[in-house]
DNA sequence: CATTTCAGTCAACAAGTGTTCACTGATTGT
DNA sequence: ACAATCAGTGAACACTTGTTGACTGAAATG
């Protein structure tokens, strides 16, 4: 790449990682102003339009962003499953790194996944849908729980997604160290995936019994 | 209560109202102007100091708010459970009965569980750790699963309230009319929370076989 | 070498912001 | 009846905001 693109494609990302650190202090993306970016990415008001639209289309640039590291991760983890062991113990280390490793921008998705603008909402909706569907074709494929049919098994793909995004918060603040084992996230992220796993297992239609 | 004291908290309510309906289009509490938010509900800029010392605090007010009809709901969910049928088929009815009764409580409870300002989101955290408590409690009383101890309810409860907090934005964007039955929201929610207690009920400890 | 391109600068604007202070006037308690 | 209280007003402040247009000068192009 051109040295002229290269420069221009670093101060891009100046831009990214100045609205990203200003989060960090608890607020959130649409309370930030295109000039205290641009201040903190260290170039002029102005400077900004070379690079986005509005703050709109910054936004739009951290959930590609975030996007492109998630999927890798969800890659990563595919690839673990053909090794021994406990797939939802591997799985979740790995993604807890993941997190640790990329810490602000997993950071921008769990706080803005409900509280951004429209576009950046709906771009989240987006990746988290797109994630639920591989999970549900993949778990079509494994045929672990043959007694459930698709729609069940979309079902349970949606509700660990779920988990996994409102576990995020967690897994970013402050671990709060020295609380007891059975609290750490990745212990209690681990049980909580399990009971549903279980819970898909033993699913045998709807009066199985009372709830 | 006196009239002078009766029409200052109807002012007030007024900006508390004017605060969430803001919200409506999206925006988040912490991108509110307390002019703007002054404005909406009908008065000058300086009358707001007279019921909040700043938007802050007007964010507590409304976490309290909401906190107060969450509770009242859990009581009529508690009160419903010693009648017949499936208690989690009739507790969601109920939740979701008051979800849509008081949307925009619930929209700013969505919204800002993570997004917002520090002590708001430490308020709506205490509120949602309460609520966690409480389930737990209630399910080590009900003792339907008694080859769990303490620490295991404690995060079937996590779980739950986990599902249920992270389904909130599904329960409060327009419902999308004319999809099929088994995924309107209440159907769905229903399903999820019985596959989180199903997985509890047949939790056998670790070393129970492969995920 | 001459010319074009363009990332970043600088100055200026209209508009909106939070907060101050002194005020008004109806509702209070005496 | 009188004085005090206090919810809401109005003007003014210093400041930040998004966006404009014309600019500079190094890199890219020919």
């Amino acid at each position: 790449m051109s040295p002229r693109a290269e420069q221009k494609q670093q101060t891009r990302q100046a831009l990214m990682d100045a609205a990203r650190n200003l989060m960090d202090s608890g607020r959130g993306f649409g309370s930030l102003s295109l000039r205290e970016v641009s201040r903190t990415a260290g170039i002029v008001p102005t400077g900004f339009y070379r690079h986005f639209q509005d703050m709109d289309e910054l936004g739009l640039a951290l959930v590609a962003e975030v996007d492109a590291t998630f999927r890798s991760t969800l890659r990563e983890v595919r690839r673990s499953q053909f090794e021994m062991g406990s797939i939802i113990e591997a799985s979740t280390r790995i993604f807890l790194d993941a997190v640790s490793d990329n810490r602000s921008q997993f950071l921008f998705l769990a706080r803005e996944q409900y509280g951004g603008s429209q576009p950046v909402r709906q771009a989240i909706g987006r990746l988290r849908q797109q994630i639920t569907d591989d999970l549900a074709a993949d778990l079509k494929l494994m045929n672990r729980t043959p007694h459930l049919d698709d729609a069940a098994l979309d079902v349970v793909s949606d509700l660990v997604v779920k988990t996994v995004f409102a576990t995020l918060p967690e897994l970013i603040d402050p671990p709060a160290e020295g609380l007891p084992v059975h609290l750490t996230p990745e212990a209690k992220m681990t049980q909580q995936l399990r009971f549903i796993f279980i819970g898909a297992k033993h699913w045998r239609g709807l009066g199985q019994g009372r709830d």
